[in-house]
DNA sequence: GTAATAGTGTCTGTTAGACAGTATTAG
DNA sequence: CTAATACTGTCTAACAGACACTATTAC
């Protein structure tokens, strides 16, 4: 195999001169992170009678400027060069709500090449949780006009499959609506999902989107459904309660995140081995009161999934 | 709240603004994929008495350059500022292997500073599957001196917990080796897990390299890892097949990845649903031919996970 | 006592895991 | 027939899902 004069050079000199002369031969995208953070808020019911209900809430900012100037996006910001991603979204976290250390996994790096009409942004995206009795008061940052909570609902209105020989394509039309007091946002998306043999291939693209900016629907929802397959093998609901829980609350934060109700028995069931008994009590009302758990550290999951 | 100058601008207005004042502000990393493809080899055995045994290979590039010259390294390069990262993913592995559209899924993005010691390099990984008989032979490419398919073999040499108050420290020690005829790299690594409450935080630091270039055993041992994980609840097996096969070769093919022997009976109800009978058969040997199955198109796995 | 919510005992149907059997082939 | 591998019937233990029951509290 041939040489090139760079490579008779030692490692060395042949970094300096790569530095000098490669690094920045071709151009380069931006790299920023896009944070899907989530919490659990209990409902405020004025009516006495009913029983509070929880809700999955999902942090968005309002942009300030262009592009999509008025729109609500996710939080996130550019990357360091002196940082690595993980460092950059913890720091821009603790920027926007103020809370050190939530739990923050990363789910996907988003690349199309026009997500961003000022220039080639790629964004990696992570899934954050956070506790709602841990947060400090919201407050807008610099170049945002207005941050909030938004209750978030999904739902896929319709649902058909077409077979041509042997491949199949399904087609999902999912409506996404996240809602701030009077303020409602909403995209719709289509799935189109299409096997052929063992290979199935998915292409999602937003319809319609209403006060969403860039491609953010589409990472909201990738984000919630990566969360609802989570919440049924891994302990990551426990990020949404504080250190003391009770299980009908923990049971609650299953179901919201779920969007179904779950039976009692066999959900006690689940979480069993995943927390302890703390030995107090919690009383809220005109009966019986409910046992405080905690999470129990040495719970561990058989299987990697 | 104050709005800059920039801001007072129409939308068009802004964004050609800010392409040329903008833009290029702050400095930017590349970003590059990098390609975890995954095969499934029949074992060659000139003992004609022995059965012939599956191994897991994924294929390496020897590099060419500096660094890491000599060294190997997975497959991959940089992103083009006018295609997405699986576009890339796609072009470069036609590149190094020949074959189109083959399975590719996004698994990770690495970006610690100093990944590569000849700038900031953010890389997106991704996990691929091929069938061996579809290969077409490998060749070196202009920058690898050789190109190879190597078998894996991972092992955890050790594994501990320490517990400190309400704090379990899992350690986890695990090697990492692959070999290609004569040669063989491994590396050692190292991965802490720190549950604290409900929070778990995970550390992996690669304790020891041989032959193996940049942070690429990291992202070899997580792909692996991911590959297994998947191979219990999606078809993701199937890619490592041709079109038609018999369920002793499929079993194997799970056997091999999940690094253990699966019980027969359970393992034909598993991916009962998955494959569709051909009607047509495959003799091997002096005794009873297996049947012929397809993958069965019509099938969904019931939960995302 | 009642109303409301917390928590448990137990039945049933489904799935995972294992064993031992039968089936089919070449020679 | 034998040896070798393919395939199946069936037992058992574990788990998911549902129902009905008991327990505890404020009033």
């Amino acid at each position: 195999m041939e040489e090139r004069d760079l490579q008779n050079l030692s490692e060395k000199e042949f970094i300096e001169q790569y530095q000098q002369t490669e690094k920045d031969k071709y151009e380069k995208p931006s790299i920023t992170t896009d944070m899907v953070i989530f919490t659990i808020d209990t409902e405020k019911v004025s009516d006495k009678r009913k029983k509070a209900e929880k809700e999955l809430q999902l942090l968005l900012i309002q942009r300030g400027g262009h592009p999509y100037k008025g729109d609500w996006a996710l939080a996130g910001g550019f990357m360091g060069i002196d940082e690595d991603v993980d460092t950059a979204v913890q720091r821009e976290l603790k920027e926007e709500t103020g809370v050190d250390g939530v739990y923050a996994e990363q789910l996907y790096t988003w690349s199309a090449v026009n997500r961003d009409p000022r220039m080639r942004i790629v964004s990696v995206s992570y899934l954050a949780l956070v506790d709602q009795e841990k947060l400090p008061p919201l407050r807008a940052g610099d170049d945002a006009d207005d941050v909030r909570w938004f209750t978030v609902k999904d739902r896929v209105v319709d649902s058909w499959d077409e077979q041509s020989g042997s491949t199949i394509r399904r087609t999902e039309e999912i409506e996404l609506e996240l809602t701030s007091g009077e303020i409602t946002v909403s995209a719709t998306i289509e799935r189109v999902t299409v096997t052929e043999g063992a290979n199935t291939k998915t292409a999602v693209k937003v319809t319609k989107q209403d006060g969403i900016a860039f491609d953010h629907a589409e990472i909201i929802l990738y984000s919630l459904e990566r969360l609802r397959g989570k919440v049924n093998y891994t302990n990551i609901a426990f990020n949404l309660v504080g250190e003391e829980f009770t299980l009908p609350d923990l049971q609650q934060v299953y179901e919201v995140i779920l969007g179904r109700n779950l039976n009692k028995v066999q959900f006690r069931r689940h979480v069993e081995d995943m927390v302890l008994d703390t030995g107090r009590e919690l009383r809220t009302g005109a009966y019986r009161p409910s046992k405080l758990y905690k999470y129990n550290a040495a719970w561990v999951h058989n299987q990697l999934k």
